[in-house]
DNA sequence: GCGAAAATGTAGAACGGTACACGTAGAACG
DNA sequence: CGTTCTACGTGTACCGTTCTACATTTTCGC
């Protein structure tokens, strides 16, 4: 009858606890719960037990403090944006038989709560980080890298060394845009991008149109106009351009949520998708397939970039310290938006 | 030149390093840092200088060991549907202003994956919580809630004493479209509800459809159908219901994506809308606003919940114990979708 | 059997904060 | 002028883990 002090003032489980009720030392459930070199088949079980009848769980913020925390973090732009949650799928799925937990930031496309957040994931002690499309400049992404594990998707940093990237052929995707509408007998094909283009992608993007349309003869249209994510922008960005001097015959949008919002300016002007204009988008969400849409749009997996991206993350965890630098290869999905 | 030691074998600036570069103790830096009483005006301004001239930040998982984290965790069931950007915008919004800043989980609907996330927000030492449209039982929701501070979004539990909640008036919703719909000459209205609802603001909309069709006298032409979230079962189950016997006039689907999936699919199959069928969302999103969609849509002002409810989550944080359940009003917006 | 090496377990000092319990000095009071 | 307050600072015991030493036991080669 000596065992009642097990729940002391707090309520709470900790590895003193399990290590009372295992009859062992605490350094001992540590060496379990780290998987840890020395520890007997004996031992270890004769700990799980205790911990699956106690139902302890290691408090993370204890453990970072010498150690790790096992929990990664991820920073989405937007949530608006459908095609992160096939990345998020992804990673999910990398993640899934590791001892790792994710924990999501949203930067809501502004740089200064960017930096935020990742000081706060950095405070809270992650193990490793990964960012999607980041504003930061490069000089605070190499910081970041050096005292933190880091991937970026979606960035473009031919020379990054600290930490690895994981993207879309952004060029190739508006090279094949180009060539498939090209196929299709338009010649005047315009752009719709990002204003205030923070992102490497958007340029990526731009590089491969205005290659593409040199490379078939078709300089002279290069036509690329920007607008920002609110409907208001993307509206008038698009009245000005189907009311301006030169009206395009095809318009290839950056993201297909810009897409969506043009074919619904146009139908608004009188115009017929795709015969007085075709759209293509860029992702291939969800509303694509959409009848009311039926939006060409390319295809750029983000399931795999996800599911690499976390593979990636965590052998640099593991102490990997030469960078990788994956990309996938893009594949356009032909709906009516561009002519079938 | 006796400072040489400020970074000792790490290179992270800690409270110690701010105590000896401003000539205080590391008490001292301690309540400045948390406000606390008992620090005059010129050591609070010293300390400060430190702090900026080091560009010190507290590490979070220290913090929690004893005292706040100064951390929120919020968790969403799904990343897909805009709606809950709203929220997020509405949280952000309210907690500009202070010293807390918001991590997320995503459980993708799946309520092991929720309890493991609310797990590890507990086990990083969050300081509160915020649910949105939680499928735990009440048992383990009231758990939680005797630990850490809480807030659920989208959650009716009358009778709940240990978190606060924060809702839309579901019922309402759904009587409020029925009206319209019989407003506007429909009779034989159905709806289209989710499958394997775990959560009680499915249940009030379906409560509320119910109650107006009877209200109405339209009792015998009552309707519910359910589904699962993926595109295959949503256009099952309006194939069928499309084909079966007594084809309503008009749907009321429970969010604004199955209702868009559901314009998709009536569109494929020859009908039109809303000459054909009526289709009618929930929540306004906006994709509702679209030419080509032109949804009639219920708006129950996401911003506002997330506002209230991060605003009741740092009262409770402070001390407030007595439950609040705040409950904003809805209000349908129509569009094309149903008749104009 | 003996000594060395390998295997297994333990003690206890960190980690970076918080907050309680004090100490001290000046102000207010009678 | 002594006493009691009040305001302001400080010293230091924690919080729950990890991890480096080190101690002890077991295994093994000869």
């Amino acid at each position: 009858m000596a065992e009642i002090k097990a729940t002391r003032g707090s309520d709470r489980i900790t590895i003193k606890d399990v290590a009372t009720d295992a009859g062992v030392s605490v350094a001992a459930v540590s060496k379990v719960l780290r998987d840890a070199y020395g520890v007997s088949d004996g031992l270890r079980s004769k700990v799980r037990a205790s911990m699956d009848k106690l139902n302890y769980r290691p408090l993370a913020s204890a453990r970072g403090m010498r150690g790790q925390t096992y929990t990664l973090g991820l920073i989405l732009p937007d949530i608006r944006n459908p095609f992160f949650s096939d990345i998020l799928a992804g990673i999910n799925t990398a993640l899934e038989r590791t001892p790792y937990r994710l924990m999501l930031g949203i930067s809501q496309s502004t740089t200064h709560i960017e930096e935020g957040l990742v000081d706060s994931m950095i405070d809270s002690q992650m193990d490793g980080l990964i960012l999607i499309g980041t504003a930061e400049d490069q000089g605070r992404l190499e910081a970041t890298a050096a005292i933190k594990p880091m991937v970026a998707i979606g960035h473009f940093a031919p020379q990054s060394g600290g930490y690895d990237t994981v993207n879309n052929d952004d060029q190739l995707s508006a090279q094949l845009v180009v060539r498939h509408l090209v196929g299709n007998g338009y010649r005047h094909i315009a752009m719709l991008s990002l204003a205030s283009h923070t992102s490497t992608i958007i340029e990526e993007r731009e590089l491969g149109y205005r290659r593409e349309m040199i490379e078939q003869d078709l300089g002279s249209f290069i036509n690329v106009l920007r607008a920002g994510q609110t409907p208001r922008e993307i509206q008038a960005a698009t009245r000005k351009l189907l009311q301006g001097p030169v009206i395009p015959e095809a318009l290839f949008c950056w993201t297909d949520f810009i897409a969506l919002e043009v074919i619904s300016v146009a139908t608004e002007m009188g115009l017929r998708i795709p015969e007085d204009l075709a759209i293509v988008g860029h992702d291939n969400t969800r509303h694509c397939d959409f009848a009311q849409n039926s939006l060409t749009s390319v295809d750029q997996s983000g399931e795999l970039l996800g599911l690499k991206s976390a593979r990636l993350l965590i052998e640099r965890i593991k102490g990997r310290t030469k960078s990788e630098h994956f990309v996938v290869e893009p594949r356009i999905v032909v709906r009516q938006s561009s002519g079938g």
